[in-house]
DNA sequence: CCTGGCTGTCACATTTCCGTAACAGTCTTG
DNA sequence: CAAGACTGTTACGGAAATGTGACAGCCAGG
């Protein structure tokens, strides 16, 4: 059983060379060239995958995507989208749009195929990321970027709610610090891995008694418990 | 799954010439030529869109409109309206009609096609944005493109008032900059992300003391609390 | 044609935040 | 118990993000 990837792109030399290479790899491949196209395909076929360009004619990427999220026979396959502006990610990867992942053009058929595979590992088992998390009396709103303890908002920078977000939504499994640099401070970053311990130190100031849920788990990294 | 578009207009030139444009686009079309056959048509058929021109013969677009509204077969049917005067355009959008928007001849197929995208794309999730909304003191009314606070009416821009009604319209949940130049500034923006800033200031300093509702989201973008 | 208001952009001011280094404290291991 | 490794804490310079004021182009209405 093959897994079946279904690729959006209206360059058909892009189809093309994505179909190559990902047939190559052993998945099954199915293409599509606009975004009406791809939504068809994929409610008769539900993929166990979509890679979906944003740039496309009529309805464009994100439409596609919120699209697919809204229906019921799509909204849990997991989607790869191919941008091009950096400044797009966070919307992509945000509860709005809610992709896996992505990559930016361009990019080698190696890093496609790694993140392919890193996407189809979880995507077994692991749900999509909540909007909202509740710990106790510590509640965590994404989409408000808010969070709270016992119903008082606590004032988070930017940085600070996406590390606690990132740490919660992977409660219980420790975090390297290289691995918590990687989710939280984007891709590759060149940046001290001691950052890591200054911010969680700012976290836990604080959240106070919030705190207590912040293990730190000797030589390894640190954990969110619930 | 072609989405099916009702086009009602009296002229067969610009019936054929919309025709022929949202075929090509990928959309289902079929058409009526007076009030009566648009109502009977879209009883049979409940398009996902009806495009209706404000003059016809008989029973002109308003009662067309009117009538869709009234039978529940056809009471949530987004219909665009297509007119001629800037005059009526209060009344197109306003409770009476509830119309979900216009476009003022004479247009481009582009701007047709990009304003069905955008009313197709949400209709299939959301409902149709609130008419009226309230915070407190402070008032919204879409159909009047009015704000008021405590009752004294706030002189506002178009695009103020787009800012605030978008803001307000995801109340509590962080937009970002990007996000609101799609959704204010409309399709795509070719626009530096700090003109919302500008537009933000100018905002607050006419709101006064209601600016109390807009958050500065650092490093994320802007928020409307309630 | 011209005028006034709206809009997008820029430059500058200001605030806030971030990353790093140095040092102190704590835990592990022999 | 002591040394070394790891983590917590503190302070600070610099940078990034946002607020603010000013300005020129543009369009609508007169």
């Amino acid at each position: 059983m093959k897994p079946k990837i279904l690729v959006v792109d209206d360059e058909p030399e892009a189809v093309e060379l994505l179909e190559f290479n990902l047939k190559q790899a052993g998945y099954a491949v199915s293409a599509a060239g606009d975004g009406a196209a791809a939504l068809k395909k994929a409610r008769a076929q539900t993929p166990d995958m979509v890679v979906l360009d944003v740039m496309l004619p009529e309805m464009d990427g994100f439409e596609v995507c919120k699209n697919l999220r809204l229906e019921p026979a799509t909204s849990r396959v997991p989607i790869l989208m191919l941008t091009a502006k950096a400044a797009e990610i966070d919307r992509v990867l945000g509860l709005e749009l809610g992709a896996d992942d992505y990559l930016t053009k361009p990019f080698s058929p190696r890093e496609l195929l790694l993140r392919i595979k890193k996407i189809l590992a979880r995507g077994a088992s692991a749900e999509r990321p909540r909007e909202q998390m509740r710990f106790g009396d510590l509640v965590i709103d994404l989409p408000r970027h808010l969070a709270s303890w016992k119903g008082k908002t606590i004032e988070l920078t930017a940085t600070e709610f996406k590390l606690l977000t990132t740490l919660a939504q992977r409660a219980g499994r420790v975090q390297s610090r290289d691995q918590l640099l990687r989710d939280v401070w984007e891709y590759d970053s060149l940046i001290d891995t001691r950052t890591v311990d200054t911010h969680m130190r700012r976290l836990r100031e604080k959240l106070g008694p919030a705190s207590k849920h912040l293990d730190t788990v000797r030589g390894v990294g640190y954990r969110f418990m619930e």
